[in-house]
DNA sequence: TTGTATGCGTTATCAT
DNA sequence: ATGATAACGCATACAA
């Protein structure tokens, strides 16, 4: 009677089976062994309820099957479906995921990091804010949404795309006079790239445009503002609005309505992410959906590729536009108000 | 040169410190240490930005540090949240989390309760659906919602205290009809004294009361077909609703909608669970409100502390109502239609 | 007070 | 092909 609450190790199931250590290591990991030994040595661990200790593996082999998530939450819709693909996409390949939730605090950022550093996980798959990040070049990393240096691969949606693809869809459902709203980090990273796409796409398809942009801390009230300086006569000056996010599409909806404004009747509003209520239901509102599936998987790919020495800086993959209440897809003249 | 990627250990700090790896390890854990010794060794952990492995500590101590969180996903917003307040729970107390989707497949929950059982997470936190899930009696396991035995602790929100909250809150705001609407697991778990709850609270306030439950896979339609009985000369026969979650409540009043019956003016709806928008924003709709960030603590506290032979098997937390735009506050006569 | 030696569960390198 | 043994990084009981 040695340790009678511990989980069985292999020198119980060599005693069991009668084999020597070795043996049993080899049966577990699938190494030749003699059928009558094999046999015996699965009896044994099928007795016991065995089960391999992978600390005791990762010690020994610096190896520990877990690789880490920086999101700074998951109440947030896009990074509670990032959270749930990439822990799917993690599992597939016999994978655990620790979740490291940062709430976008640098310093919570370089903890997880710095902890990850140190042999405790395999991998790292990070979308951060803190523009100083370290990543020891050691550390098999792979960012979301931004880029971390030209040794560490981005994944991300193909955003500019996304822009473009706002503006042909507001042209298209018969917009002259559009708006681009956008609130939030001004951190050089991927998502910033939809408001240079939606300018192109505006320049491509004739459409007059301005753009209002706010920082992180910054209310809403200046959007409500800026909606109020454009609304002449009771009719707003724009027939479209592409918002960098559902959130603040939901937002911004709120506030037209509480204007007086119709959506989609008198304006059209576009965001971007694919939000669904529930992560289930309907879409908050028309949007460009980001390809949140395929981001997983690519980001774990990416990750534990081995020998692919040279790996590609930045992937964008791409959207797809979707229908959620607050466009005309009937695609009559242009927007008459009032 | 041994092995140059790898990181740091104790060994290397000794010789760095030039110090026995004895006393390395007695700095690292706060143990009594001469002072110069003490310097040098410090000096050494910072040159080296040495970090301790904690696997290998887990292997000699049978810890790990390492919680492992069982949810269906993280795309609902009640489970995203529950997976926030839960990480930060643990963060407090220096534990990390494994982040395990289910799915709510049975197979999974008891894979991951398996993999938990040897030895690789200190504990485990479940909100399952396996009826039969095993856990061995050793395994430090907190149940949300659902009782798994006298033994493990479960946690949970008032549920019955809900119910009779929402019934008495129909009641206060003019209600004298009222439905109560149920879809999901037909499970005995936790959420189901929802529905005792409210029958109590109608009794109490002498509300006249249906009921309409559905299993797990049935189809909203046959929710919409009941509602369309309900209707007499477009006027529905109920004043109030009470819907087991936010997330029903949001498809009933779509439904609604679509029958021409105006929300709250004709009909109030009160949700359970206390879902915002974007996690952060509006709530969906008026709505009985789960604690979840003490539920993530008590979780965490009786998963975590020591030396509580007896722990409590359920622990009930309380709920508040909160306003969410589908309700009328203002105290007028029972609801007038049409 | 500090250093040394052993073992945690596993894998890999040896002899056998 | 199989069995014994060392080593992974750390904590600790024990010797100095």
């Amino acid at each position: 009677m040695k340790k009678e609450s511990s989980a069985p190790t292999m020198k119980d199931v060599a005693r069991e089976a009668g084999v020597a250590l070795g043996t049993v290591s080899k049966v577990v990991n699938g190494l030749p062994v003699g059928d009558s030994y094999r046999q015996r040595v699965e009896d044994a661990i099928k007795k016991l309820n065995y089960q391999v200790n992978s600390y005791a593996q990762g010690l020994k082999a610096s190896k520990t099957y877990t690789v880490a998530l920086l999101i700074p939450n998951t109440q947030m819709p896009f990074f509670a479906s990032l959270a749930y693909h990439i822990n799917l996409a993690l599992l597939r390949r016999k994978y655990r995921m620790l979740l490291c939730c940062t709430d976008s605090d640098s310093a919570q950022e370089q903890e997880y990091v710095t902890m990850a550093q140190q042999n405790k996980v395999d991998g790292i798959i990070g979308l951060t804010y803190n523009p100083n990040l370290i990543i020891e070049e050691n550390t098999p990393y792979v960012a979301i949404d931004r880029s971390m240096g030209p040794k560490i691969p981005c994944v991300a949606s193909d955003n500019f795309a996304g822009g473009q693809l706002a503006a042909e869809k507001l042209a298209e459902f018969g917009c002259r006079n559009v708006a681009f709203l956008r609130i939030g980090s001004s951190l050089n990273n991927e998502p910033n790239k939809r408001k240079a796409g939606f300018e192109n796409g505006c320049l491509a398809r004739g459409l007059q445009y301005e753009m209002k942009i706010l920082n992180d801390g910054d209310s809403f009230d200046e959007f409500e503002a800026y909606l109020k300086e454009h609304i002449d006569n009771g009719n707003l000056t724009f027939d479209g609005i592409f918002c960098v996010t559902d959130g603040l599409a939901y937002s911004i909806i709120k506030i037209l309505r509480r204007l007086g404004q119709r959506v989609p009747e008198d304006v059209q509003v576009i965001g971007f992410d694919g939000i669904r209520y529930f992560g289930e239901k309907d879409y908050v509102c028309s949007t460009i959906v980001q390809p949140v599936s395929e981001i997983a998987k690519m980001c774990v790919e990416l990750l534990l590729q081995e020998n692919m020495p040279i790996k590609p800086p930045l992937v964008c993959l791409p959207v797809a536009y979707a229908y959620g209440g607050t466009t005309r897809e009937t695609q009559t003249a242009n927007g008459q108000k009032g």
